[in-house]
Order: C-alpha cells, then structure tokens, then sequence
DNA sequence: CACCTAGCAA
DNA sequence: CTTCATGCTAGGTG
C-alpha cells in the first residue's frame, strides 16, 4: 500500500491514523499482537511486545502473517530489522518444550540444541532440572513445571507446555436440550480451549462466558474447582449451571467464608483461599479435596497474585481462564502467559456488536472548562489532591443534568468514585426535581435490591452508582450511562462500566457512554489512559465542549 | 445456631 | 495517588 494507514517505526510502535478510509481494517488485522498504548484523537500508538507476539504465536498466527499485515497497510518502507525481530521473536516461542517422556517424566526438549544449553547454563533454573537425557531432551522435576516457564518466559524462550494433563476424577455433565445452544463464537472459544488444554478466553461484558465455561466442564466431565471474585459472582454460576447443564443442586458446592461445602462441582472465592493464618494458607486443602479435572478462572485479570504460587503446583490440571480484559495494571501478564496459559481466544468487542449480541454504543468525553476560581485554586494544590479536585468539580453538575434531560426518555446510570461527590449530585439533581437516590457500599443487601428492582421495572429513571459498579454484577441494564469520576487510570474500570449499557436493546437502539471530564487538569489525562483498552476494542470516543451540551438541543 | 458488627487485608 | 468496596474472621447477642 503507497498510502496506507499506518507508520511502522524502528523503535517497534506503529502508529494508526484513525481517520483514515483503511483504518479499522489495519485495527482488525494488528489487533491480534500489537498493544494500544495511547489514543488521542488522531493517531494512536500501538506497541510491538514479546509477549503480544507470542500469545499471538500461541493462538495460531505466524510470523509470515504479521509481517504481511504490517507490509500491507503500512504508509513507507517498513523497516528491515523489525520485521527480522519480529520473525525471531515469534519463532522463540516452542523452540522448547515440555513433553511427558513415557520412561522419563517430564521433560525439556529443545528443538534448537543451542537454546537448551543456553538456558539450561541459567542461574536461574538450577534447582529445576534433573539429568540431561540426550543432546536434545533434560529431565525437569515433575514439581518446578509452573516454575520452569515462568523463568523460562523470563529467559526470552517462553516453552510450549505440552505435557499434557491428568483425567481427573470423572464426572458426567452435558449442556441442556432446552431451547438454546451456544453462540458461534462460544463454541469456537470452547474448541480453541480443548485444543491447548489450559489458557485463556477473552470476551467482553455480556458475552456469556460463563456458557464458555459450562461448555468446557462437559467437553471434560470431570470435578471441576470454579474460582470467582466474590460471592455474588459465584451464586451466578451456581444459577448458570443449574439453567443450562444437567447438573443438580447437590452436585454443586460454594466454598466461601460462609460455606465451606466441597462438592464435584466447587465454586470458591479467591479470598478465602488467600486468607493468611499464623503464615499459612488454612484453607488450600480445598485444591486437594479431590481429583480435580479442570479449574476455571473467572476474571483472571483481577487474579490475586498468591492465587500464581498456587496455581503453579496445578499445572498437570486443565485450567481455563476468563476474563473480558487481559490486561492487569499491575503488570503480572506474563505470570498468566507462564501459568493459566496464552490467549486462547479473543472476540473483539465490535465483531460481538456486528452480530448483534451486544447493543452498539457511541462514547463522548465531554470536557467541562473551570470557573477561574477553581483553575486557581487547582493550580495551588497538593499533587496528591489534583485529580480528586479535578474529577469533583462542581462545574460538572449541570452537564450531568443537561444529559439526563436530553436522554429523557431513557434510563440513566451516573457512575462516579467519589462519595461525597456522588452526595452532591443526588442533592443537586433532586432540586433540579430529578429524584435520583444513591446505591453505594454503605447501602443495605435490601435497599440495594429494591432501588434495582424499581430501576428494572422502570419506575426509577436515574441511579446513581459508587464502585459497587465495578464489582457487583447482579446490577440493572441501562441505555445511558455518565461517568463522573473514576479510579485514576483503571481501564478494566472503564471496560465494566460501559458494559453496563452493552444489553442489546429490544429495539435495536443505541447506547450513549458519557465521560466528563475538566479540561486542562490530570482528569482528561487519566481519563485519556482509561479509555486505551476499549479504543482498542475500535470504540472512538467523540470530545466535546460542556458548553455544546448545556446549550445545544435535544441530541444523540 | 442464625445473625450482626468491627477490624483487617490487599 | 488514594479512595472505596469487598470478603473473611472473630467475637458478640438472642
């Protein structure tokens, strides 16, 4: 392409130009290994990462591939030494593997001689390797396996784990016969899962993974240990798996600070087993209570890390993970590449969206200008303090309100971080005589459930959410949603609450995601950082001026 | 035993 | 960069 969208640069970013005809053709074709980095409004930034190129690797692309989508759309000469690295770099995953030797054990092969000696001379791995077999094969010890790829990983030579995995203690459970099947893109993340045996399902909020999960229990009817995030996550599975499998009541145990049932099927809490007593863990029992067959991760990007020592002593099981972000923002990506296993699947959100399983949604970031008061006073304050100043600026509240009446027949979530923030636009927005009441930590199991039920029923227009938001699932579906303040920079943050509006409407109509920021402080930044992972996702957000949504009329 | 609350961890 | 929400545990009550 002479005048193709993208600039492929030495320094392995490639820049998109967004408004180019070519451009979300180029998104769909990079988007299976490079990472967004940054997205303004014009050009966005992806990156070029070993770990991008190898999950890519794992998921069946090559080389060749990557290299043809970089040629065909990018605008000048792509640099010669980078397509050299990425070819070396994708072929370094699987230049080793881990095999079961029938007389041996587990062992390493190095399909290249010199890779194994090189890192068989590590430091690093002493400790983890038995007696050296032949030029090409040394014996592991069955125990360092979990070990072993994530230092390997860290060598550069991520291995293929071929190992293979036990039975476990068998099982039966099969999908019911009851008016549904899987979705086309179900079945396909359930077939890429069989194939590698362990990894991960990315999909997005709504999707149905817990359906990808109940696939895979009866591909391998076997016990399985479901671990969740919370409480409530886990009574949705519980509820899941009784509607759609033939599994029973009795059949299915929860495992949690208030139960400690263990059943063929056991759902656990990750807190409880990460509790500390006395420098133990009192309740690990629960991964040897019984054969297990498989283990499946909800939301493996909030996975605490104690949960990846565990996790490493399990590799001989069958693990799945599943999650609509594979991104952490503390960093541990690689510790799910070596440990849970590389990307399996990954639908993008939009694909969803194209088949109609998810409700199109437009973005705006709407930005608010200070009075010049608070522009002084931002500017006097403590650094700490800035973005809450910023994000709680009063100036926010009649934007709020102009885009609850514009939306006046729609139902309206305003999500924010800041409870007295959120106090302030309760009250506000009761004077304004739009009653809109408050559902945040503090408030009751039963209060909770009577304001969500009269939002279902439509008898209450507009709620306002705290970070109940991003955990809680069992929350109401609404068509708007406006995002008035957020934790710094957490983009799993923003992909959860725009999910919040992603139930496809009866009708086909849209969803509005509103973000309002104040212009010129570090709430556009950070609001800016939050937005990176659904702009990868091809999601563009609009920016506009407060003024054009106080003043303008009825839009959207 | 069921239910509540405070304190703590990450 | 700091708040907020959560779940677990222990120790109370009726």
């Amino acid at each position: 392409m002479t005048n193709g969208p993208l600039i492929v640069q030495s320094d392995k970013t490639l820049l998109l130009e967004v408004d180019h005809p070519d451009a979300s053709a180029c998104r769909m074709a990079i988007a299976p290994f490079a990472e967004l980095e940054r997205s303004p409004e014009h050009m966005h930034t992806y990156r070029l990462t070993p770990l991008g190129l190898w999950n890519a690797r794992a998921a069946g692309h090559d080389a060749e591939g990557v290299v043809d989508a970089l040629l065909r759309f990018s605008r000048y000469p792509v640099p010669h030494s980078l397509l050299v690295d990425v070819a070396e770099t994708m072929d370094r995953y699987g230049r080793l593997q881990l095999l079961n030797d029938p007389a041996h054990g587990l062992v390493l092969r190095g399909l290249d001689r010199a890779v194994l000696v090189e890192v068989a001379k590590s430091k690093k791995v002493a400790g983890m390797l038995g007696a050296q077999l032949d030029p090409d094969t040394i014996a592991v010890h069955g125990s360092e396996r979990g070990h072993l790829k994530q230092v390997l990983l860290k060598l550069g030579w991520p291995a293929e784990d071929l190992a293979g995995y036990v039975d476990g203690e068998a099982h039966p459970i099969a999908l019911r016969q009851n008016g549904w099947q899987l979705r086309s893109y179900q079945r396909e993340a359930v077939e890429h899962f069989q194939a590698g045996g362990s990894g991960v399902v990315v999909l997005p909020c709504g999707a149905g993974k817990t359906l990808v999960g109940a696939a895979a229990m009866a591909d391998v009817s076997a016990t399985t240990l479901i671990l969740v995030t919370n409480t409530v996550a886990g009574r949705q599975w519980k509820r899941e798996l009784l509607a759609r499998t033939t599994l029973t009541e009795d059949e299915i145990g929860e495992y949690s600070g208030e139960r400690k049932e263990i059943r063929p099927v056991t759902i656990a809490t990750y807190q409880v087993l990460t509790t500390r007593r006395n420098g133990t863990f009192p309740h690990l029992n629960v991964f040897d209570a019984r054969d297990w067959g498989l283990i499946v991760y909800d939301e493996v990007h909030l996975l605490p890390a104690p949960m990846f020592r565990f996790t490493a002593d399990l590799q001989a099981r069958r693990r799945l993970g599943l999650t609509a972000t594979l991104v952490r923002e503390d960093g541990k990506e690689g510790d799910v590449f070596s440990l849970i296993g590389p990307k399996r699947y990954d639908a993008p959100w939009k694909d969803i969206e194209a088949q109609g399983w998810i409700a199109p949604a437009d973005c705006t970031e709407i930005r608010v200008t200070l009075p010049d008061a608070d522009r002084l006073a931002y500017a006097a304050i403590e650094p700490e303090e800035k973005y809450k100043f910023a994000a709680t600026a009063k100036a926010k509240l009649p934007v709020i309100e102009a885009l609850i009446q514009r939306h006046a027949d729609e139902q309206v979530l305003v999500i924010g971080a800041y409870l007295e923030q959120l106090h302030e636009i309760g009250r506000y927005l009761d004077e304004q005589g739009v009653p809109t009441p408050i559902v945040h930590g503090g408030t009751t199991n039963k209060e909770r459930e009577r304001l969500f039920d009269a939002f279902r029923a439509g008898s209450l227009r507009t709620l306002i959410l705290s970070k109940v938001g991003n955990f809680s699932i069992d929350l109401p579906e609404a068509a708007v949603a406006v995002q008035v303040s957020g934790t710094f920079g957490s983009r799993q943050e923003e992909a959860q609450r725009l999910g919040r509006v992603l139930r496809p409407k009866g009708d086909g109509r849209q969803a509005h995601f509103y973000t309002v920021v104040s212009r010129d402080t570090i709430d556009t930044e950070y609001a800016a950082h939050r937005q990176r992972f659904l702009a990868e996702q091809g999601y563009a957000y609009t920016i506009v001026d407060a003024d054009d949504v106080l003043s303008g009329p009825a839009g959207g």
